[in-house]
RNA sequence: GGCGGGGUAGCUCAGAUGGUAGAGCGACGGCUUCAUAAGCCGCAGGUCACGGGUUCAAGUCCCGUCUCCGCUACCA
């Protein structure tokens, strides 16, 4: 078999956090395995990542924490990068899409827009919009309130009366004001250039088409998109964080984050090209036919890589390589098991395993196994702590570390640590010996299609064979009775760990190191040829040491304890205590911005992350007197009930003092009816009535708000409904 | 509500092109001692969410219902 020339990608992870268990099963480790595969093959590949490095969410970040949006991006990328080196995971290079990081990603940027623009391929729109002189941006739709142009509503919101459900255009909203500082914006006219993806969508068809061999979850994704048909999308922002746009007429202005991104993947081959000694190597994969680009990806991902890169890259016109494959994975959720069944979970920041705690107590190989195991292939999966101790204590070290531990220190103890030899195999033997020189080629096909769950499963099952033929052989029997059957046994069971150690390399590379150097080579496992190289008699093995310990009740009983008690606390808040949340294996950290936003929307700074919390005390001062305007009560609901066809919304009885009320409430997703029922709640009556979901809604339920949930005041003794709050 | 994806043994999950339901773990009962108390064998367990339809035959195709999850809308 001719040799492949491979260019492997994964998802440019975020830098505005730190990376969880779910990015690594998702997009970084199958490809690590992929590669390191690969390579055993002997194929050509380079593996690429780097960190992406633009846009909104990194520069609200920076102005929170009141630094440079470059210090953010510094501080993620090292936390990162040490991450996945403390996994194993080992790119050619790891870049960033940053100066700083890559000196070539601007310039390729760049071009990439100008060649678009020279092909037709770009559109310019020029509009108004609101913008605020204080926070120096635009504002987007729904940072801006003001009064309805229709009825005078005075908090209509960007683009919508919600109290007569008037859609109009935001620059017809009277009195705006911007949300974050409360100042009244200007009306700007802003332009925008926009990717012409309609005019490219037969182009994209038909190249699609040719991808038979796609993942069914790509597909049909794809062609949910094809079938709403493309729009033209947005690719530049006013924002002072990004790669300038390449036009005079567009200063202040930059590329959109995820149309840098993913050129990311090509400036970062440039400057590993660069580091090697001869730049224009990235050539030899990025513009050569025979060149197989694969990219990892998480399903959020899936329109960034199947439609809207290879767009930008056909569009190009320089004959750059499309994408070959893009294995994109599911997600993996977190939970945890009690009374023998899983609870689901985790969304917010606490509810998630993240990578460095996981290394800190446990070796790399043991935290890749499990999650090559289950990597959520064709579904979501969970991960459990009990799920990832038994994994490593059953198959890792029951299955296969006691198997391998068994036959060399048998060796070792009874052939004075040299292999004995295959004089007299009987037909078990011989039917053993055929299913060792099967598996590899199973093996083989099933890494190449990128399955990798069923890889490992078909080698953990020739482990298994290999205990059974041990069991059922008993050599430490016939090493007293029937030597030459001990010796066949001996010669059939090492071939097994020779094969385990090869097949398993890509998977936990230095346990099976160890193991190959236990097995008495000096080398290293470097060809996958390896796995059915037959160990001749007369060898001479190493020192048998166990591979993998075991993990005790007590190690894992406090971080599922600590998982546990995170999903349990959000959950609490939730009505049933059903509240089932998840996380996405690779939710902030892709490649690219992962909301998809029409196109329209997208021009504005504020569109795709909500604004910075507005710290205490920046808020405007008041007179009493405009407090005491409030008409602040206790009030009791009477009457709740869920709004049909909402999700979020109680419609509520309330009574004040004589006085019914009907409020219409957006925690349905908190509590439900009967738990608020009865309930004594801080009230503001005077507020302009509303109609929510056409019902109207004449006051408002306070909470606190505790990340986005909202959590009941109740008070601290009985209250007479219809007391002041003051 | 719109779009998308699910509902298969106690648990986690497999089940191309329709043909007598699978694995691992757990439970239960045995065997074994070479090996990190690891291993092996046996047994139990499912009206494949529900209701219709197509078919000689449906977990697998079609229609409907319920339910769960994700994105999205509704949060006065």
């Amino acid at each position: 078999m001719s040799k492949l020339k491979l260019l492997v990608t994964s998802a440019l992870p975020y830098a505005n956090g730190p990376i969880h268990l779910g990015h690594i099963a998702g997009a970084y480790l199958p490809a690590d395995i992929y590669v390191r595969f690969n390579r055993l093959l002997g194929n050509d590949v380079v593996y690429i990542c780097g960190t992406d490095e633009h846009g909104v969410p990194i520069t609200l970040r920076a102005e929170k924490e009141n630094v440079t949006p470059r210090t953010i991006v510094q501080r993620y990328h090292e936390d990162i990068k040490k991450a996945f080196q403390r996994c194993n995971i080992v790119f050619d290079t790891f870049s960033g899409t940053s100066h700083m990081h890559n000196k070539h990603h601007a310039s390729l940027s760049r071009e990439f827009f100008m060649y678009l623009n020279k092909n037709n391929l770009i559109s310019v729109k020029l509009t108004d919009q609101h913008f605020c002189p204080k926070c120096q941006r635009f504002l987007a739709d729904r940072f801006i309130e003001g009064s309805c142009p229709r009825c005078g509503f005075a908090e209509a919101r960007g683009d919508e009366c919600s109290n007569c459900n008037y859609q109009f255009d935001p620059l017809e909203l009277k009195n705006p004001k911007c949300k974050i500082c409360q100042d009244a914006p200007e009306i700007r006219s802003t332009k925008h250039w926009y990717l012409r993806l309609d005019v490219m969508q037969k182009e994209l068809e038909k190249w699609i088409a040719g991808k038979t061999y796609w993942k069914e979850n790509v597909v049909t994704f794809v062609h949910g998109w094809f079938k709403q048909g493309l729009k033209e999308r947005a690719i530049t922002r006013d924002l002072y964080w990004g790669v300038p746009v390449p036009l005079e007429e567009a200063a202040g202005k930059v590329l959109y984050v995820w149309f840098d991104a993913p050129i990311g993947y090509i400036s970062a081959t440039m400057e590993w090209a660069e580091k090697n000694g001869n730049i224009d190597k990235w050539k030899e994969y990025w513009q050569n036919p025979e060149c197989r680009v694969v990219h990892f990806i998480g399903k959020d991902n899936i329109p960034f890589h199947a439609i809207i890169w290879p767009a930008m890259l056909m569009g190009q016109r320089q004959n750059y390589q499309l994408p070959w494959h893009i294995p994109a994975n599911e997600y993996l959720n977190f939970g945890f098991s009690a009374d023998d069944k899983s609870v689901k979970a985790s969304k917010s920041v606490g509810n998630v395993v993240w990578v460095h705690e996981c290394l800190d107590i446990f070796p790399a190989d043991m935290v890749r196994y499990c999650l090559a195991a289950c990597a959520p292939e064709k579904q979501d999966t969970m991960f459990t702590w009990k799920d990832f101790q038994l994994k490593c204590n059953s198959e890792l070290l029951g299955v296969i570390g006691n198997f391998a531990n068994r036959v060399l220190k048998f060796i070792a103890n009874n052939f004075n640590s040299q292999v004995p030899g295959s004089a007299l195999l009987s037909e078990r033997d011989k039917e053993v010996l055929a299913k060792i020189r099967l598996t590899p080629k199973e093996v083989e096909r099933l890494y190449a299609n990128f399955d990798v769950r069923n890889a490992v499963a078909e080698i953990v099952n020739l482990s298994r064979l290999g205990n059974q033929y041990f069991d059922e052989k008993a050599p430490w029997k016939s090493v007293k009775e029937n030597k030459r059957d001990c010796e066949a046994c001996m010669f059939v069971s090492i071939q097994i760990v020779n094969a385990l150690a090869v097949m398993l390399s890509p998977v936990i590379p230095e346990s099976a190191q160890k193991l190959w150097e236990q097995l008495g080579y000096k080398d290293k496992i470097c060809k996958w040829e390896q796995a059915s190289q037959e160990i001749a008699p007369g060898h001479t093995i190493g020192t048998p040491t166990g591979l993998f310990q075991k993990i005790e009740d007590d190690v894992i009983a406090p971080l599922e304890e600590k998982l546990a008690s995170a999903i349990q606390k959000a959950a609490q808040a939730a009505p049933e205590a059903k509240l089932a949340i998840e996380t996405k294996a690779v939710e902030t950290t892709t490649a690219t911005a992962t909301t998809p936003v029409p196109a329209q929307a997208q021009a504005t700074v504020a569109s795709v992350q909500p604004p910075a919390a507005t710290p205490t005390g920046k808020a405007k001062s008041i007179s009493l007197d405009l407090f005491q305007t409030l008409d602040l009560r206790i009030g009791e609901v009477i009457e709740a009930e869920k709004v049909p066809k909402s999700d979020k919304l109680l419609k509520l009885q309330v009574k004040i003092g004589s006085e019914m009320r009907q409020v219409v409430s957006g925690i349905a997703k908190y509590y439900t009816p009967e738990q608020i029922k009865g309930k004594k709640v801080p009230i503001i009556l005077n507020l302009e009535p509303a109609k929510i979901r056409g019902i109207m809604s004449e006051g408002m339920i306070l909470c606190a708000d505790v990340e986005g949930r909202p959590v009941l005041l109740l008070p601290e003794q009985d209250v007479p409904s219809g007391a002041m709050v003051k």
